[in-house]
DNA sequence: TTGTATGCGTTATCAT
DNA sequence: ATGATAACGCATACAA
C-alpha cells in the first residue's frame, strides 16, 4: 500500500523544519525503499544504474521490497540530477495515415529496445504547429529529435540550433542538409518505375504530372523517371496537366492519350501518385484504352485501393516502419558513440516496387 | 548562443563549494535568464507561472531576453517541484491501424489544447507489452492513464491501483468498471444494425459469428441484436460458423443460407465483421444470391475496403477521434475538479451507420 | 512588486 | 560494499 499522502512517510529529518511540508508525491521514493531495506537511498539508487556493485545480500532485500511496493524510480528526478533524460521527440505530419502509423511503430519498437521514451506530436502538416510542438518538447530536454520535414519555419531552424541534440530529418532523403537523413530518394523511385517499363521493353513511357506546380516531391520522381530514360537512350515524356486536383488532371491526361493516334501513343504511363494512378485505370476503358494491354500504368505510394483495382495497380511502397527504425538507430547510434565521422549520416532506405497486374506488358 | 558548457554559466553562488561541479545541461536555467534580464529568478518564475504578478516593466525585459534565447523552462524540474506534471500515458493495441490512429489524433489534438503532453505506447494488443508500457509511465508519474483494453494481466491491475491517478478506458464501453469509460457499446451496434434492417421491412434477419468463440466482443454485437429482434417482436437467429476464420467462416455461412429454400433464407444477414461480410458479398454471387437484392448485407468497422466492394458494404464506425478526444476530457475534468459525483465516469460514443448499397431492401 | 531560503527525488562525489 | 552530503532547475512559503 502507498504511504498516506496526508503524513507523508518520506521528507528529510523531519527536524528544524520550518516551512510548511510541501506537497509530497504520494508514492514511495528511495529514502522509503531505503528505510524498508534497511539500506541507504545511494544503495538503492545503485541498485537500478550498477547492480553488480551491491552485495548479493542487499539487493536480495531490496529487490523484494521493490516488488512489494510496484517501485518505478522517478524518471524526472533521474534526469535532473544526471542531465542523461531518456526521452526522444518525434513530430510526425500526420499520425493518421497507416503509413506514417508504421514509422511510429518502426521508432517505438526500435527506442523501447533502447530504453528510450518517445514523446510524439501531430503537426498536421503545418510548419506553425511543427514549431509549437519542438517549443514543447524542448521543455523536456529531449536527447535527440526526429522530423518529418525538412522546410522548416526560420524560428524553427533558430530553435533546432539551440537545442544542441542530434536531429534525424526522416521520411524523404534530402542531400546537402546540416541533419541527419533518413528516407527514400524521389529520384529512386522515378529511376525505378521506369526501369520497370524500360526492361519490359518499352520505349514510349509517359510520366504524368498534375498541375501544382509547387508539389516538388512528385518533380523530382519525373526527374529519376527522365534520367533512366536517358541512360537507356530514350526519350523522355514528361506531361504535365493544367488541372492541379489528382482526379481531373488523370482524366486530363487519359484523355490527351486517347486523343493521340494509337501508334503516336505511350505504351505506359507512370503517374505522379496512386490516386491519379487509380483514377487512370477506372477512365481509361471509358475511352476506348485498355490497362494494361493498350496502356500500362503505375502509380506512387501504394493506398489501400490500388490492391483492390481492376486490374490491381502497380506501385512504390515507401518502407515506413523501416524509416521509422533506422531513424531511431541513428539516434541510439548518436548518444552512444557521438558522430564517429563527424558529418550528419545519410541512409537511403529503399523503396520496394509492389508489382500488379496495372504494368504487364506482355 | 548558449552558455558553454565547459564552464556552465548557471549555478549557485561558486563560493564555499567543496565539491566538483556537476555536469550542468548546457542550456540556459532560470537563473541565466534572471541574471539576463536583471532580477531574481523567483521573477522569471512568476513571469511564466503568474505574469499578472510582475510588473510591466520586468516583464517587457524577460520577454526579451527568453526570446532571444529561446529559453524553455525544464520540464523535469518544474515536476519535481510541483508534483503537477503534464504527461498522460496511454497505451493503445496497435499503432498502425488508421483507426486507432484516429483515437490517437482525438486524445493528441485535447492535450494540446490543454497543455499536457501525451506519452504513447503500443501494445500490439499483449498484455504483457501493456504492463511493460505502463511500468515505464510509472516513472514519468503521469497525473492520468488511457487505457484501450480492459481486461489487464493481474501485475498490472495491482500496479493500477498503485498508481493513484484517473484512469480511462476508452475504445469499447463496459459496465461496472471501476474506471472511467469511454467508448462504443456493442449492444447499442447490434441493435443499430437489427433496427436498420427492421426498419426497411424485413422479418428474417440473420446474425452470421464466426467459429471464434472467445471472441466476446462480437457476441455482444449478436445480443444487442437479439435484443432489438424480440424488442420488435421478430424471431433472433443468430447463427454460428465452424470455422474460426473470417472467410471460411464467411463462406460457410454463404453456403447455408444458399442451402435452404429461397422462401426460407433470411432475408438480411448481419456479419460479425467487415471482413466477413466483404467476403460473403465476394461468394454470394457464385452461388446465385445476389446482393442486395437476394440478401442485403452489413458488417461491423468500416475497413477502407467496404467502401469499394461492388455493391459497396453497409457498415457501423465507431468514431474514434471523438473517442480519443472525449477521453482527454475526462482526463482534464478529473484533474481540474476532482471527481465531483464520485464514481467513475461514464460516456457512451456513438457509432456511425454507414449506409450504403448493400444493404438496401427495395 | 520583488527577493531569500528551502525542498521536490534522484544521482555524483567523496569518505569510510 | 556502503553511507553522508551536495547538487540538478524550478516553484513555493515567507519576508521585505
Amino acid at each position: 500500500m502507498p504511504p498516506d499522502p496526508e503524513r507523508p512517510v518520506s521528507g528529510r529529518s523531519t527536524a528544524r523544519r520550518q516551512r510548511a511540508a510541501r506537497p509530497s508525491s504520494g508514492t514511495y521514493t528511495v529514502r522509503d525503499i531505503a528505510a524498508m531495506a534497511g539500506v541507504s537511498s545511494v544503495t538503492v539508487s545503485r541498485y537500478f544504474n550498477e547492480p553488480q556493485r551491491v552485495s548479493e545480500a542487499a539487493r536480495a532485500r531490496i529487490a523484494r521490497v521493490v516488488e512489494q511496493t510496484s517501485y518505478v524510480p522517478n524518471q524526472a528526478a533521474r534526469f535532473l540530477a544526471t542531465n542523461q533524460g531518456g526521452v526522444v521527440g518525434a513530430v510526425m505530419q500526420n499520425v493518421t495515415s497507416a503509413t506514417f502509423a508504421d514509422m511510429v511503430r518502426g521508432m517505438s519498437d526500435m527506442a523501447e529496445r533502447n530504453g528510450l521514451q518517445l514523446l510524439l506530436a501531430n503537426s498536421n502538416f503545418s510548419r506553425d504547429s511543427e514549431g509549437r510542438a519542438l517549443r514543447t518538447f524542448a521543455g523536456w530536454h529531449p536527447r535527440a529529435l526526429v522530423l518529418t520535414r525538412s522546410d522548416h519555419s526560420p524560428e524553427t531552424d533558430a530553435l533546432l540550433s539551440r537545442l544542441r541534440v542530434p536531429i534525424v530529418e526522416a521520411w524523404e532523403f534530402h542531400a546537402g542538409r546540416p541533419f541527419h537523413q533518413v528516407g527514400f530518394c524521389q529520384l529512386t523511385v522515378g529511376r525505378m518505375l521506369a526501369r520497370h517499363f524500360i526492361g519490359q521493353g518499352a520505349a514510349r513511357i509517359r510520366f504524368v504530372l498534375n498541375g501544382a506546380v509547387e508539389d516538388g516531391r512528385a518533380t523530382r520522381r519525373s526527374e529519376g523517371y527522365a534520367q533512366a530514360m536517358v541512360e537507356a537512350g530514350l526519350a523522355p515524356d514528361v506531361w504535365r496537366a493544367g488541372a492541379a486536383d489528382d482526379v481531373g488532371a488523370a482524366r486530363e491526361a487519359i484523355a490527351a492519350i486517347a486523343a493521340l493516334a494509337p501508334a503516336e501513343r505511350p505504351r505506359a504511363a507512370i503517374f505522379a501518385n496512386d490516386s491519379m494512378a487509380i483514377t487512370a485505370i477506372l477512365s481509361a476503358p471509358a475511352l476506348g484504352i485498355g490497362v494494361p494491354a493498350g496502356l500500362a500504368i503505375a502509380g506512387f505510394g501504394d493506398t489501400p485501393l490500388s490492391a483492390v483495382t481492376t486490374p490491381a495497380l502497380t506501385t512504390v511502397r515507401p518502407d515506413a516502419y523501416a524509416i521509422g527504425s533506422r531513424a531511431l538507430a541513428i539516434v541510439v547510434a548518436a548518444l552512444q558513440g557521438g558522430t564517429p565521422g563527424g558529418g550528419p549520416q545519410a541512409v537511403e532506405v529503399p523503396c520496394a516496387l509492389v508489382e500488379r497486374e496495372s504494368s504487364r506488358l506482355c
